[in-house]
DNA sequence: ACCTTCGGGACTGCCCGTTACT
DNA sequence: AGTAACGGGCAGTCCCGAAGGT
């Protein structure tokens, strides 16, 4: 991925993340990224690819997010849905960018979008359940880490600091009893 | 609500469901209702808020079917949780109708029409939990509720049908462990 | 068909001829036609729709010059054929406003402008045909007209003055030929 | 002609033969001539030298057309406007290649090309007045002809195949009829 | 001789909302 | 309660040509 690419995606990003999905405009996107509109289309055909490419981005900076919480998670069953738990209440993921809820309009506008998402999210879903006992406790995990983030992401807020903490608390608790029993 | 209004926003309603939001226009939205853009203008006093309009119309359905889920759930702890779960894996619920996905990118632009969902989102989750003999433990079951919903809104199908159904049992099953212990 | 199109497809007329069909643009015509872009797409939903409203003004009017000459031709044999010679040569004729060679292009690029003009073709060969005692006689002379017409349209000019009046006698003489003997 | 600019040329007529005039473009070209943009513009200066270039390359092919059909043609008056009859009516003849037709449209918008086919339509009339007794039966034929080639240009075809080759005995019996009498 | 990158400008089509009229 | 016509603004796309490298 050239260097200008990458500037132009940032670019957007920025737009995204501080004005809305709406705002986002090839124009406004080559004037941050301080080239013309032409220069932009040179390297992304057209306004689909552009937003391709910053949801490629947000999913790779997810994925790493994910990694930097298994590897500081210590070993054992449910490690992967663990790491998963730790993402979604990070306070310095993805959501809270505001990034994440603006390309969702995008994707559900341009379906061919889910494709890569629906990938990231079977990878995901798989390590998860790779590593712990019970699956369908993993999945369900998966599936409340969802809930969370895409409440984060629609700006929907039914915790205050201290509820999401017991939240948070109350799901590792529910995952480590799968550990030995069920 | 006037007939009027009604029909516009079946109109509309079907527009989004059957092209997409970017295809839904004050024009096509009028053309569908068998009327004049002047007219769908004279009912609803903009673009905006037509979309408030199908917004509310999808809050109240999706609440009518919580309460026929309710109503057939036998009384006891955690009835409104068992029939979030029943709703969110009601094969006839709206979010195969795929208009939610679409509104759903109308909100991420506006920000207003967050408030109502918003307001929704409270009052369900305050059912939920009304009856909880654990808080904490209907809330999870809230947020997988929302993970799978917006699963389905997305397109992102993780489940085949079998296990589908395993998971629905799973969670039925994990609400009923926690009537007893804790 | 209003008045409001008919000021349009005027304006859109006076642009080609003054102008070239690569200055065509719906902002011209609009600005020559008084009003706004949005405007001219109300009633025309797009360029091509415009093209094909200019392409028909343009053969009913040639459609009605030939009507004249053929009114102020003498009855007989070839008198449909006579007349388009007639047109053919008429220094006020469309070819010489330069809309035809112009709209000729617009033509090339969207074939399905071909259909109505070669409708007309048709409508006027048949009549040249119908009361030709010599059928072959009747398309040769379509075929020359055509040849000049084509000639005048690209501003290829082959003949002076004089020579160009030599030419339509010697046509209308070839006619004459045709009716007694072959 | 270097080799490469033959190969531009090449890929050029290729274009507008298969997606027509709208689709040729600079870098459409290149692409087919197996180089970037930058090659082409480095044979061509510009667009209008490589449309230029395609015209005189269409010219050249019917000027070899005429010289072979010329030199197929027996000796004698109207040796040269019978070969034009038989180039017009060749189905082999550059027209049902359709390029022709598209670069009139590039020949409207720019009058500058006029020149060079004006050139060539002067040196084929001055060569069929050439050998003519009777230089206004050449031009008939002459015109008569450009009309039949317009009309396949346009792809208007008021013939069938039987049709057809009775208009060519027909105009080629008219000019064996000069030979004698007048 | 040829390529990559980019600037700049233009044009189409779209769509919302207003106005005048009924 | 509703229609037809129109204005205004703008986003997406396209494409030519230039600049500078190799």
């Amino acid at each position: 991925m050239s260097v200008t690419r990458t500037k132009i995606v940032d670019a957007a990003m920025v737009i995204v993340r501080d004005q809305g999905v709406s705002r986002l405009t090839l124009d406004e996107a080559a004037k941050r990224a301080g080239m013309s509109k032409g220069g932009v289309l040179y390297h992304f055909k057209s306004k689909d690819e552009l937003v391709r490419g910053m949801v490629q981005r947000m999913l790779e900076q997810c994925d790493a997010l994910l990694q930097n919480h298994y590897a500081a998670e210590p070993e054992g069953a449910y490690r992967w849905s663990r790491a998963l738990v730790r993402m979604a209440f990070d306070p310095e993921g993805p959501p809270d960018h505001k990034i994440g809820g603006a390309l969702l309009a995008a994707v559900t506008v341009n379906p061919d979008l889910v494709a890569p998402i629906q990938a990231a999210y079977d990878s995901w879903t798989a390590r998860a359940v790779s590593d712990s006992p019970d699956p369908l406790r993993a999945k369900l995990v998966c599936m409340a880490m969802d809930g969370y983030y895409f409440q984060r992401l629609m700006g929907i807020s039914l915790f205050n600091e201290r509820q999401r903490d017991q939240m948070k608390e109350f799901v590792l608790n529910m995952i480590d009893a799968g550990k030995s029993g069920e």
